[in-house]
DNA sequence: ACCTGAACACCGTTCAAGT
DNA sequence: ACCTGAACACCGTTCAAGT
């Protein structure tokens, strides 16, 4: 996107860590996690499979690449009002990069996405002691906000891929989960068949966002503690 | 097991969806998630690939198979004092079942999870409204349980995962994840730089409860509203 | 230094054929 | 009804060979 070569053809751009990565993100959001293939790939990127092993060690170096980029860019510039401001900020932004690469869940749950991870724990971290939690508490304050959005996240995109591999959409997945577990036996799932009503108006972000103030409240009443 | 026919051989019992679910789960403790193979669960169980297809779908079935076995062996026989005591100990069940079988938290997370899940929301969802709950917030809170427990099982087998390729055991897992993160820029990352030290001597069976009891604080903190 | 693409050792899944 | 095992269409990864 410079200036500095106007008119280059850039169709025959080299390689790079850059490019390649950018390649998976497109191939992951419209693909899937199958979506991924080294052949694919490498014919996005009008080149042979053997090219991008010059680049990157191998396909976890690929996901965990495409983990880093993403959060990286969800991470920069989250700003509240005041601690707890932020890790709403924070949490809703990771919940929107989720459902905006339904794949991303998943890959972070997995090895490959220990290292990108430590980018929003970090953030989390600092809240967290901005908010003058003792330190003895601290650990378990980050633990269980990483922890919760993690697993939203992952619930999310297993979901989306069922969803995908059953070819609905997202109105027609929920009403056949509803349908599910309202066939659930009455005595032992009285719980499950009362949600399914719920089910299909309830607003994801919405409820994503109550649970973080369910986790910030019992946060703060350690405070005095 | 049972005596009817007391010295047949029983070498050559036929094939079923619970003999094959058995070696399965077998199958994942010993080598992880890529252990488990048609063609190495056919070899275990003395027969070709093609005679698990009459028994189940796909792998995907397998993997339910597995994770349902498990969580229903989990969830049985739960019961504490009050309904916090309960809600304790379903989810150091969880917590146990999934470091017993470090394939499981990924499982779970996956498509093939989401059904063996309800086994866990019900019961959790059962112990909520025992508390007194007002039910505009049920939802809120026992979504916030269910996704820390499988959150904090995700990051457990991502990690365990990862210790196992590279071959080292726990303690020395840890304490190379604490040496990365002490060598992280200190004004980027201060925060996770000041966790390295405590994650050498953590207790996680311990750090995870403290997680839940922080969400039953927040939790219970609704009650009045 | 960087790329090519055939080849290797695997997968999940299918299916004609057997009993 | 239940099982067999060869065959199909894929994978990730390697590596001699090119430029």
């Amino acid at each position: 996107m410079s200036k500095k070569a106007p008119s280059i053809r850039r169709r025959r751009e080299s390689l790079s860590r850059d490019r390649i990565i950018q390649a998976a993100i497109e191939l992951l959001d419209s693909g899937g996690e199958d979506g991924l293939t080294f052949r694919a790939l490498a014919e996005r990127l009008a080149t042979g499979p053997g090219a991008i092993y010059w680049h990157m060690a191998d396909k976890s170096d690929l996901v965990t690449g495409a983990c880093d980029t993403l959060i990286a860019r969800t991470v920069q510039d989250c700003v509240g009002a005041t601690p707890e401001a932020t890790i709403r900020v924070l949490a809703l932004g990771m919940f929107d990069a989720m459902s905006a690469h339904p794949w991303l869940g998943a890959a972070l749950a997995s090895p490959a996405g220990q290292l990108p991870i430590v980018r929003i724990l970090e953030p989390l971290g600092q809240q967290v002691c901005a908010l003058g939690i003792p330190e003895d508490t601290r650990w378990a304050a980050v633990s269980a906000l990483v922890s919760y959005i993690l697993g939203v996240g992952g619930q999310n995109a297993a979901n989306g891929q069922l969803a995908r591999t059953r070819g609905l959409d997202r109105s027609e997945f929920l009403d056949a989960v509803a349908t599910m577990w309202s066939q659930l036996n009455a005595r032992e799932y009285p719980f499950t068949r009362s949600l399914a009503v719920r089910l299909r108006t309830h607003d994801d972000r919405l409820d994503f966002l109550t649970g973080i103030d369910l986790i910030l409240r019992g946060i703060e009443s350690t405070r005095g503690s």
